[in-house]
DNA sequence: AGTGAAACTGTGAGGCT
DNA sequence: AGCCTCACAGTTTCACT
């Protein structure tokens, strides 16, 4: 009988009691201390660096980054950009999208199933800078068949990973 | 003559090369050391550290944070979820996003400007666990006038902030 | 605002249980 | 897997420019 394939996901890693804390307190402050978390957990500074460093090697962790405000730094205004790709198109997506997704102003892209191909996330000055966005960027491509804009209020995170 | 409102806002920050750059480094790292930074930068290693403590202060960078896989901790599966509140149920929108917000799986929040009220975007294991959201957090509040689920075949960072 | 020096704190490798 | 020790690296304060 051959061995079938597991219900669990190969490089999914099990993550025990530690490990979770640990993720949840570096998402809030990913420049916490080892030892202050060490403290903290109950363990040794050492065990701590291990299971941080093997959250980092097993991938759970990809980076260590940075939550900007955009407000901040005189992005008042977002957006969400719904788009959609022509059919005849579909194939020059991943090129386009990686255009796309390294411009000034583009904080996310969204794949999507159904009827919008993807979404963007835009955070940008005012109106104008939207408006020439899509223009520059998306009517003037071939390849767009339709997009469609709704400005975002307010962007909040949500809750712990785990 | 009155003094009129500036054309910046009054809590946008400016922004010289060095910050920048230092948004830049810690936004691709934000556990880069402030001596190599200082070092790239061609600055002392105090007068690094005051900057990115202004830019913390300023509330520009608003935390460190992580970048973690979903796949990873066996969240495989990505969804936005449109929601439409009832006009009568509008005033009940923020406690009621409150609560959905700190919900397992919810990693963002987006209010929308349109037809739709808000988007949401969930991480989850499997289908099952969307239809489940959607009914036990969503479907069932008298709140809710619809809702539309969208699967997420990939989730990309944009570019730099600056 | 930026700097240099010095005191302090945290990190991470090695060997051990 | 977890823990202890310790040399080294990195951070942070402060007086000065």
């Amino acid at each position: 009988m051959p061995v079938t394939t597991n219900d669990v996901r190969p490089d999914t890693v099990q993550l025990d009691d530690i490990d979770k804390k640990l993720l949840r307190m570096l998402g809030e402050n990913a420049r916490r201390t080892n030892n202050s978390m060490a403290t903290e957990l109950g363990i040794a500074p050492s065990t701590c660096l291990a299971r941080v460093n093997s959250l980092r090697e097993s991938g759970v962790i990809r980076r260590f980054t940075l939550d900007v405000d955009p407000e901040r730094i005189g992005r008042s205004l977002q957006a969400l950009i719904f788009v959609r790709i022509r059919p005849g198109a579909r194939h020059t997506m991943s090129t386009f999208s990686e255009e796309i997704r390294v411009q000034q102003g583009v904080t996310q892209l969204f794949f999507l199933g159904g009827t919008d191909d993807f979404v963007l996330h835009l955070a940008v000055r005012d109106s104008n800078d939207v408006r020439q966005f899509v223009l520059d960027h998306l009517s003037a491509n071939p390849a767009v068949a339709s997009t469609q804009t709704s400005l975002v209020f307010d962007h909040l995170p949500g809750g712990p990973w785990v």
